[in-house]
DNA sequence: AAGCTGATTGTTAGCGCTAACGTCGGGGGT
DNA sequence: ACCCCCGACGTTAGCGCTAACAATCAGCTT
């Protein structure tokens, strides 16, 4: 880190110095093993010396591999997208990889186009797509890129490798607290219908309803954010059917809080409330909301472990399906 | 993006296609000046036919430059840190360049010494530094790595620029909002005191209640998080010395209004809050909080257009500092 | 008409690395 | 004693690109 003008060492500075050729220092570096212990030692200590650090545009000239995953993302600034990434990140540059993104302002087959071309360009060992629009993994599929791909928030499909939440399990969590609670008229606040969870979340509340011998048939659509939450929640307070709502995440849900407040509905005296994320905030709603925890990040991790082994470096993995995680805290109540 | 198995073309390639050598379709490429139109078309022309992309690893082995910037960032799960990535990653992709990420679990000067190796094992054209600890910036300066550094959230210092938000200005638009509405005794929930952004609005908080000759002892530290906003709101609950708080960020004002709330202190008949960042939420609070809002995005792009002009293909750029703005909502009144 | 200029194109030599193959010697089997 | 094999190295040939220089040719000038 120290010589800024002199130019970076070489294998060959290395070789010289240890008195072997730069091939034998280019077996110390990637160790091969027929390598005798002695020239191995000599060979480290002159790396060391040396400061050296090998040339990675070199190296993937010539092995055709970059150790460069993409991830393709959208909705960076939201808590679950921004922590899978870190989690990806994590387990990535633990692996030896470096981690390039795209952010997708908006989702659109030609967005996704323009940043897979980007990743190529680049010559990208596999991509991580974090974009869970329904329409995403039917773009991917669509074009044949020679590289792995592994989806967050799906498990894929014949071409493409996914991890996800099990939303089917975290909606019955939710639903399921809250019939164990008394309540029968259980309505839905569901994300955008054409984002996986969006479904997977409305499908399984209905399905649990049906299975409790419940009605399913107080469901709103919004759009994740607070402000749709916000809107929904002032129609609900004027009709007042329901009397707990199982809201789609953390951020609609404090939408919903804050009308129902506004309105003299009270939490959850009035009407129950179940949220989905759990992100940090959410134990400091008003009140202190219910909801599903996700682990985003070793959501993160588990799609880097299958992109290990897609690409062949893996070391054998298990489960990709995460555990959700109910946590209990102050917007449920048995109904009055 | 349809051949697969298929060796990608390459110049070579290119170049027979259209009857001339590599070295002129490089220099079609890179659009050098001395090219006829006719052979330009051609070799357009074939470029498009063969779908040719050029390949980064040999550009770079060749140029010393990887095209790619490398984005060191701490706490990329918050509102603020996602959103400069998001502009940095924008203006970044239509420069042309690729943006690497390093993510920081704990700020050390283990970890960003690890980090900004892992940046030059992949020989990044420049670092944006999203860590916002003044620590940060010694470790960096210390280390003299021949690459331009850009901090985020400071102005940088002889051996780095940078591109900040005027907190000075977003804590005076705060603190004077307060003082218009009456308010004498104006209390401060900073951030951490090694965070360059919570000394600056604690500094400046200070500054703005001498100049209105208003006493500045009404001090407490947090750690950002709504968790750490909930304790010290109990306390100012029991205490009940300020008739004004202004945050440092909107998570701790959460945690305030929480803390208030449980306390039956009314938000804002007994106490005003005013809060920093105005994430998308913030709106929805109860009640809806007065903050600062700061554009991370716009953040972010400036950090690139420095970069660039570091580089030395940047096309001339004029501020480094961001203008925040006072959103009043519902948190704020005049003292009873 | 000879020579010069500048625009356009081609040729050559690496960038630093790894894969493939060549060499060399010593130990074990017969 | 011979041969073969295999471990431990070295040598060679690119990977695909750009920088630097060489070559060619048309249009001028004198």
């Amino acid at each position: 880190m120290t010589k800024s003008n002199a130019r970076l060492p070489r294998l060959e500075d290395v070789a010289e110095l240890a008195g072997v050729s730069h091939q034998t220092v280019s077996r110390v570096i990637n160790n091969h093993p027929n390598v005798s212990k002695a020239t191995r030692e000599r060979v480290e200590a002159a790396v060391a010396e040396l400061g050296y650090r090998r040339n990675t545009a070199a190296r993937s000239l010539v092995t055709r591999r970059s150790q460069t995953i993409g991830v393709l993302a959208s909705e960076l600034s939201q808590y679950g997208p921004a922590n899978t990434l870190l989690g990806v990140e994590q387990a990535a540059r633990n692996a030896g990889y470096f981690v390039s993104i795209a952010a997708l302002k908006s989702v659109s087959r030609e967005s996704i186009f323009d940043a897979v071309r980007h990743f190529m360009d680049q010559s990208v060992d596999g991509i991580v797509v974090s974009v869970p629009h329904s329409e995403t993994l039917l773009a991917l599929a669509e074009l044949k890129l020679g590289v792995p791909v592994v989806a967050v928030g799906s498990l894929g499909n014949d071409a493409v490798s996914g991890a996800m939440v099990d939303q089917t399990r975290g909606a019955e969590l939710a639903v399921g607290h809250l019939i164990d609670l008394g309540h029968r008229r259980i309505g839905h606040v569901a994300g955008p219908q054409d984002w996986i969870d969006g479904v997977a979340r409305a499908e399984a509340w209905s399905a649990a309803l049906r299975t409790a011998g419940l009605e399913d048939d107080l469901l709103m659509t919004g759009d994740w954010s607070a402000g749709s939450g916000y809107e929904i929640g002032r129609k609900l307070a004027a009709e007042r059917t329901a009397t707990a709502i199982f809201v789609g995440n953390d951020q609609m849900a404090l939408g919903l809080l804050r009308a129902f407040n506004e309105a003299g509905v009270r939490v959850p005296e009035d009407v129950s409330v179940v949220g989905f994320d759990d992100q940090p905030e959410a134990g400091y709603f008003t009140p202190p909301l219910t909801t599903v925890r996700q682990d985003f990040e070793e959501l993160g991790r588990r799609c880097m472990d299958l992109m290990l082994t897609a690409i062949g470096d893996g070391d054998g993995v298990s489960a990709t399906v995460v555990e959700p995680e109910l946590v209990v805290r102050r917007s449920t109540s048995a109904p009055a």
